[in-house]
DNA sequence: GCGATCAGAT
DNA sequence: CACATCTGATCGC
């Protein structure tokens, strides 16, 4: 019977011992050796086997891996130019771990700005004039450039092990206590504030801050500055607070837009429907023209003014009429026809509401279930709305029951849809994961985690202000987006800094690498916690931090629904050794462990680990690997050359379907004679069956398994976090099972 | 020609 | 279901 041959000496003692990640903790406590495993070493194993294949040519490996795994795709190399001769000349009887070439240490050598204030800069850059000299810069600058020293230094530990999956003793020890809020200095509805509705007139402000800046740009500073809507002296505020106190102001009371230059700004500003635009119209701004930049169609601007197409009107227009008008391109069309669908969707809407018609009323009310069940989530929708998730449309929506008075717009460009309310830091000038919705009127993103979801819309062109991730994230960011890292600022793990004015922490997310929570302390005493992606762990319930008061919880929701119920990963991963035990007798079996860009690492390290063999993994996806962080000890079981493994990490949409495989097995005909392919997905579960360790299916000479190895929390989960969390409010961040699933949770949190 | 973006597919 | 991503069409520079 064939067995696997361990490849090295299984005396792993050492890394054992230094790497506090539950990886290791998994491989050490739960993870039970295989007990053929050890025995049986008479059976030749594939390992020797490959090595008396005949070795392919260079460009033979090449082609084959990439051709097969469709590896010019997602672990595709960053840099396009790259010669494939640069893979190959790599050396590959004996493996090393050369020194990363991805330039991982660059952000130190980004020079530590020092108080830079009064430089050019700041009036290039909002976000720096923003600082008041006095308190802005005090406030901001210097404590994170503390910080950053030490986030230098903390460097090698957070990404000792796994950094991203160590809540580690370590790492907890050196939790700052956490210290009182200061008292707002602004009044206490700063909390309900919405941040970018009304960019219009921030873009007053700051076209007129900007003069003031410039005057005071020698350091001028004591005059007392009001906020233009309130009156109220906001002198003290940090710019930023100041623009959040405004945007608040704004919300509050809504006000006619009084500049016409300003409406036309096509920066993605919400407009506001008829009433704004007839102000706008006065000023001779047709909404159209307004309405046609915002969809980045200005060219046609000439086309509805020659046809004298009115607003009214627009909402009635057909593909046809839009080709008779001479809007002849398809794509234009598209969009346009999309967007005036939203356009009438929504004044249907406005109608219907009152009328209670049932269809209508159903949907209404499903859409306020969720505010309803989370008392004081309603009102707070309901303003941050006006600047978030009012309008949006399509699935990254549908939480936001609350349409205020459906005077908005819906974009069909996602670029100009108003930024979802768990996307906005309520009380702070950030914004989370909202790269899809860049507006000028922020210059701090916070990036969770590096997959495409959550870095959708962010490009190399981005020029926003700074992103805030963890190290691993910033590594990825840079490497695979290609972010300089002058736009990239590190956040320490479960380290308190303070960024413009608010606190900020976080914390690792049992996500994916680099993934993090995050604690928003604004100056308004009202804490938010944003999850990101999370896969709830007990460790979680230990953090100091996390017991202090949340006000508003932004939880990712993936599966908030009792019928997801998936059993541990470390369970999923016995399973998966199993099943690789149970498949192996037969010499010539390829095995192939599907997995993202980044995610699901834990499944083939541990397989490597537990059963001492080396995995294969394509360039690209070993240069990701490389911004990991992880020891050497686990590093050496990863290897460039097929040849040395039969056991392949692939994208995991190589292992969508049969359809694929078979074409892996064809591509690998002669060499393998069987396929044993591994998809760890969340959603491998039935509805009916809970907690099954994972399905197995056939066709042929293909064996696939799909394993319920999830990286994000289980219903169950879910419940214990946020009993643990006891917020006021709960933002879901994602809205796939709609509100009655957030709803059947909170009815259950609250039995 | 390349990068960005989007809808639709998986 | 829709995880997280891919694909192909289109547009702008």
């Amino acid at each position: 019977m064939f067995t696997f041959l361990p490849l090295v000496p299984p005396s792993n003692s050492k890394y054992k011992k230094e790497t506090l990640s539950l990886f290791t903790s998994l491989h050490s406590t739960n993870l039970k050796t295989p007990d053929r495993l050890q025995q049986d070493n008479n059976t030749p194993s594939l390992m020797s086997k490959s090595k008396n294949m005949k070795t392919p040519n260079p460009s033979q490996f090449t082609s084959i891996s990439s051709t097969i795994y469709n590896d010019d795709d997602d672990f595709q190399d960053p840099i396009p130019s790259l010669p494939f001769t640069q893979t190959l000349t790599k050396p590959t009887s004996s493996i090393k771990l050369k020194p990363s070439n991805t330039p991982i240490n660059r952000p130190s050598k980004k020079p530590k700005k020092t108080h830079t204030l009064p430089g050019k800069e700041n009036l290039i850059t909002p976000h720096e004039f923003d600082l008041d000299p006095d308190l802005g810069l005090e406030s901001f600058e210097p404590t994170v450039l503390c910080n950053k020293t030490e986030v230098g230094e903390k460097k090698k530990k957070l990404t000792d092990g796994f950094g991203y999956l160590s809540n580690s003793i370590e790492s907890r020890l050196s939790l700052q206590s956490r210290g009182g809020c200061a008292p707002s200095k602004v009044d206490g509805d700063l909390e309900e504030t919405g941040t970018t509705q009304l960019d219009v007139l921030l873009d007053l402000c700051y076209s007129e801050e900007e003069k003031e800046i410039e005057d005071e740009d020698v350091g001028g500073v004591g005059e007392i500055i009001s906020c233009p809507m309130c009156g109220s002296d906001i002198s003290n505020m940090s710019d930023e607070m100041r623009q959040v106190h405004t945007n608040e102001c704004l919300d509050k009371e809504p006000i006619d837009i009084p500049d016409n230059d300003h409406v036309s700004e096509p920066s993605g500003q919400v407009l506001d429907d008829p009433p704004n635009l007839a102000s706008s119209e006065t000023h001779h701004v047709s909404p159209i023209s307004i309405w046609l930049q915002n969809l980045g169609l200005s060219r046609y601007e000439e086309v509805f003014i020659r046809e004298e197409i009115d607003w009214d009107s627009l909402k009635w227009l057909t593909d046809e009429d839009l080709c008779k008008i001479g809007v002849t391109a398809l794509g234009p069309r598209k969009k346009i026809v999309h967007a005036i669908s939203e356009l009438r969707t929504e004044s249907h809407e406005e109608v219907n509401i009152p009328e209670k018609s049932a269809q209508k009323e159903s949907k209404t009310v499903s859409n306020k279930l969720i505010t309803d069940f989370f008392p004081g989530f309603a009102g707070n929708v309901k303003k941050s709305c006006t600047t978030g998730a009012q309008a949006q449309v399509g699935k990254t929506n549908s939480n936001n029951g609350n349409k205020r008075s459906g005077t908005k717009m819906n974009f069909s460009n996602n670029k100009f849809r108003d930024t979802p309310s768990w996307c906005s830091i309520t009380g702070t000038p950030f914004r989370v994961d909202a790269f899809k919705y860049l507006r000028r009127d922020c210059f701090h993103w916070f990036l969770t985690h590096f997959h495409a979801d959550h870095y959708g819309g962010l490009t190399k062109s981005f020029c926003h202000g700074k992103i805030y991730c963890s190290l691993i994230t910033a590594k990825l960011v840079n490497l695979k987006i290609g972010i300089p890292w002058e736009k990239i600022e590190v956040l320490p793990l479960n380290q308190k800094i303070n960024i413009a004015g608010v606190d900020v922490t976080c914390f690792d997310a049992n996500h994916c690498p680099g993934a993090v929570i995050i604690l928003f302390e604004p100056p308004n005493g009202k804490a938010i916690l944003h999850t990101g992606d999370f896969r709830f762990n007990e460790d979680m319930t230990k953090i100091a931090s996390l017991q202090t008061r949340v006000h508003t919880l932004v939880l990712d929701t993936t599966y908030c629904d009792p019928q997801y119920d998936f059993p541990k990963q470390e369970a999923v991963i016995q399973y998966v050794l199993e099943a690789i035990q149970a498949e192996a007798f037969n010499p010539k079996t390829l095995f192939l462990i599907g997995s993202y860009t980044i995610g699901k690492e834990r499944v083939f390290m541990e397989v490597a680990r537990v059963l001492q063999k080396k995995i294969y993994v394509t360039a690209a996806k070993m240069r990701v690997l490389e911004c990991l962080g992880m020891p050497k000890e686990d590093m050496q079981w990863l290897t460039l050359d097929e040849r040395e493994s039969h056991i392949h990490v692939v994208p995991m949409w190589t292992l969508a379907n049969f359809k694929r495989l078979k074409h892996v097995a064809n591509m690998y005909m002669g060499r393998y004679s069987l396929i044993v392919a591994f998809s760890p997905t969340g959603w491998s579960f039935s509805k009916g069956k809970k907690s099954s360790p994972g399905k197995r299916w056939q066709q042929g000479t293909i064996i696939r398994y799909e394993v319920p190895y999830s990286e994000h929390s289980s219903f169950t989960e879910l419940k214990k976090f946020v009993k643990f969390i006891s917020p006021e409010n709960i933002i879901p961040s994602v809205n796939n099972h709609g509100s009655e699933s957030v709803r059947k949770m909170v009815s259950l949190l609250s039995s």
